[in-house]
DNA sequence: TAAACCTGTTTGAAATCTCAACTATTCCCT
DNA sequence: AGGGAATAGTTGAGATTTCAAACAGGTTTA
């Protein structure tokens, strides 16, 4: 005899939510800041660097790279056109799809990488990773996958 | 023999990081759309609104609200002064401390979110809750306190 | 009690993100 | 081939966020 669907949250539930909200919150906010004040680096710059730097020939289409990333097609643009200005990135056309673009990680932009990576790692290491217990690590993993997946489903259904 | 500090990270940390990183995007992505679409609200706002309803006397300290979303001051005054201007809230100057001031629910701002709540409880719980195990929940709520206290730590320490 | 400092909050300008509209190319159907 | 729909990506305008500076009330010290 209960409610077949529940309104709202569980009080429990409210906390993990809360909990969860306020320390990614706070995690972003801290390597923001600190890529902002050491290297003039956004967030989302930085994670385009770093992608593209693990990607094949450093380069990838614009489309996989906001797919990968969880960006907008017009942030991930908004974002390359940026590093481009500072010739961190470099855009080629591609030659399969005349519609195709793709990002290129420069000779410049492989330097500021270089020089920032290992202190951004650092901070990683420090604010997420040595929080979350190794052998958690891997549920953690599946977890997430699962997120992104239903999170991705969702905005694709509301977009159409 | 091996190294004192590592550089970088490890192929499975890195990987561990772009989840976490993708999945939480995409999350974020999925429900400020939602909001959006639907009421007219950004996730700052609704986090805010929800904030203070669960708040005694639906009200609340700027400087405790921040700390509690982990949102910069800076930001919490703008994204206020937006729900001031929609009558979803009111700002009070605090008795005690005459810098003080406090946010304050209206009746406005109660109805919207008893609106809005039930709807968006249920993408959180499918988005988020439905992916996370049960037995997990309580393992998750430990690591994201201490990502949060970290986090506020180091951000603290770069402020000063 | 006044000067210097500290705290809590707001403000305005610059940087960034979102949304909607647009261009260009390819795909599909006839 | 030709027209319409779909896909890839960009753009500009408006909304939001950040940063630094300002402000006003409190606290400490001399």
């Amino acid at each position: 005899m209960t409610k077949p669907k529940q309104q709202g949250l569980s009080r429990s539930e409210l906390k993990t939510w809360r909990r969860f909200t306020k320390g990614t919150f706070a995690l972003f906010a801290a390597l923001d800041r600190q890529l902002r004040d050491e290297w003039g680096l956004s967030n989302d710059d930085f994670r385009v660097l770093a992608h593209l730097s693990t990607a094949a020939e450093s380069s990838m289409r614009m489309s996989r790279l906001a797919e990968e990333l969880s960006f907008s097609p017009s942030r991930l643009s908004h974002a390359v056109k940026r590093l481009e200005d500072k010739e961190w990135v470099a855009r080629d056309s591609t030659i399969e799809d005349g519609r195709g673009r793709s990002a290129r990680l420069t000779e410049g932009g492989r330097r500021i990488l270089k020089e920032a990576w290992p202190k951004y790692a650092q901070l990683i290491k420090k604010l997420f990773l040595d929080q979350v217990d190794d052998d958690q690590r891997h549920l953690f993993d599946g977890t997430y996958a699962k997120i992104a997946k239903a999170s991705a489903q969702h905005t694709r259904r509301q977009n159409s």
